[in-house]
DNA sequence: AAAAGCCCCTGGATGC
DNA sequence: TGCATCCAGGGGCTTT
């Protein structure tokens, strides 16, 4: 489900609202993707500093220690007062119970994780699934002369390259064909094929599109919702992302998808070029 | 070492 | 209605 804009959207949503709070009680449901790491009742009287964000993980700060947290596919996060909040359901899988609210994970497929870090980013756990991550898009350090860089560093198809996170991190299945739908650009296209002004206009749909996401509060499929329950928007302006057959926005040809690595993509053949 | 495939898991939509 | 099949927002790991 949640691509950077979702996660981003869900980390402003409650990093305000949690931030200062003492843990009270953790618990966990069915297992997720990987162990956390530590029992969990060793959590109780630490500190939530801050909820930071790198590519898809949440790194929720601790007085001493670090979680990370990832949504997978399906998986959400709510924030709520502990008096109202419903019993954990059966997809209810990580609860963190605090003096100012309960955070619960909730993940019906189980891609999700949430694990600890006792040194922090410096932590090998952390290190091992962080260390590999390409550029923030929405940060001042993405470059374009590195992007273009890397692109020019690869014979893979620009949408996988998009999607395996090592150039740039954070464009899931969905961005990747809508930032490349408005660059103009073939999925399809090597992205060593992929010359200075072509790349420039991936990098700058990039961040627009990106941005637009996330001012819309994330793109809402069938399940997305923030920490307080709001569902996005951005999904009303997806130019391609499952409209195949339907009439390209811009030039009514009707859209196609192929499959590239096992995952649906979606572009307009006229508009898109190799 | 890059690149391609394989899984993990559950549920909803579709088709017979 | 019931059952089988396919597909889904990710990404680490294994194999080429």
């Amino acid at each position: 489900m949640p691509e950077l804009p979702e996660v981003e959207v869900t980390r402003r949503s409650f990093a305000p609202s949690i931030a200062g709070a003492r843990i009270l009680s953790a618990h966990l449901g069915k297992p997720l993707r990987w162990p956390l790491g530590l029992a969990p009742q060793a959590l109780v009287g630490r500190r939530v500093l801050a909820v930071r964000r790198r590519g898809k993980y949440l790194l929720v700060d601790l007085s001493e220690g670090l979680l990370l947290l990832h949504l997978g596919m399906s998986g959400s996060l709510r924030f709520a007062p502990a008096e109202g909040l419903p019993a954990a359901g059966p997809h209810d899988h990580f609860d963190l119970v605090t003096t100012q609210g309960v955070l619960r994970l909730h993940d019906p497929r189980r891609f999700g994780a949430v694990v600890y870090a006792p040194q922090g980013e410096e932590d090998p756990v952390a290190r091992k699934l962080l260390g590999k991550l390409g550029m923030e898009p929405l940060e001042e350090s993405f470059a374009p002369a590195a992007f273009y860089q890397g692109l020019q560093a690869s014979r893979t198809p620009v949408k996988l390259l998009l999607l395996g996170g090592k150039l740039v991190v954070g464009v899931g299945n969905i961005y990747a064909s809508e930032v490349l739908f408005t660059a103009g650009i073939s999925p399809l296209a090597p992205a060593n094929s992929i010359g200075p002004r072509r790349a420039r206009r991936l990098y700058e749909a990039i961040r627009s599109v990106l941005a637009a996401a996330v001012e819309q509060g994330g793109t809402t499929l069938k399940d997305f919702s923030n920490a307080y329950g709001m569902p996005g928007h951005f999904q009303l302006q997806a130019q391609v992302y499952d409209r195949e057959g339907l009439p390209c926005t811009r030039c009514a040809a009707p859209l196609r998808r192929v499959l590239q690595g096992q995952r649906s993509t979606f572009y307009c053949s006229h508009c898109q070029k190799i």
